[in-house]
DNA sequence: AAAAATACTTGATATAAGCAAGTAATTAGT
DNA sequence: ACTAATTACTTGCTTATATCAAGTATTTTT
């Protein structure tokens, strides 16, 4: 395989996966959060504890624009914040009892919608799945 | 593998990979043209002459959005159209002279962009990595 | 011939994102 | 210790991207 097919290959793929995040997103507007906001979410989540500043080293958004994503969340009562004792530029950013629950529907329904877009695969079709995309999270993203 | 894991695998490629279409979209916005117009003008390319319609089977866009992109692109002389004879509601669209041109940088500037990404992957992981990508493309779309 | 569907357009509006300037706190340089 | 630079976050303003709804012209269906 020479690099201009595999150039092609990955191309072909980016050009229909655009697409179906395009329909993840909609799947994610009738929930009132965006699919950033919900990955905000996650992240929260994950680390438990957090910053503007740590979630933006995973996300990269644009830092006002992120600030107004928290603090429209804060005043929706999922995320708290309070500032930092070692350092008083920063608020530590956690969810809320009520984040906690919305965060969990957030990641069902995106479970879910996974779960219809491979529900017409064979078991071993879906291993076979699963194989490729974390072949390539490992040789693109190292992980 | 259970269903957990697999859905777990393509959630954690989601999230990656949102991220790397960002990046590219970015990319497109110092060529004047954003990744859905570079998109339009890519099956204009392909299917040669072919209607704001037939883009939209594949692309599924709002029909008004994409009206005006295409008013866009026919005023920045990218595209031409002329009426359909066999059906008057249609129009043809096709790429001008220019907009050939436009188009292979913007070709170009994807295959470059793939490139730089894989290019610190050896020939056999780069193969490797085609070759998921088209086992994914085989599995989900079929192609 | 009327009703429904299709192809496309346009005005108004919403959502997502980015830029630039600013405040407050911390760290680095001398 | 003091100034300069950096970092964390915020806010006002603007742009880019996308959607909704209503409308025109044409074609297809009944």
């Amino acid at each position: 395989m020479g690099e201009i097919e595999i150039i092609h290959s990955i191309r072909k793929f980016n050009r229909n996966y655009v697409r179906s995040i395009g329909l993840l997103e909609k799947t994610f507007l009738n929930t009132g959060y965006s699919l950033t906001e919900s990955h905000i979410l996650y992240i929260v989540k994950e680390e438990g504890k957090t910053t503007a500043t740590d979630i933006n080293k995973v996300l990269h958004l644009d830092e006002g624009y992120l600030s107004r994503i928290i603090k429209k969340l804060i005043s929706n009562s999922i995320l708290i914040k309070e500032k930092s004792q070692a350092d008083k530029r920063v608020f530590k950013i956690s969810l809320t009892e009520k984040g906690i629950k919305e965060q969990q529907k957030l990641d069902e329904l995106s479970s879910c919608s996974i779960a219809g877009i491979i529900s017409h695969l064979s078991q071993g079709q879906q291993e076979e799945l699963a194989q490729s995309f974390n072949k390539i999270m490992r040789l693109l993203y190292g992980q």
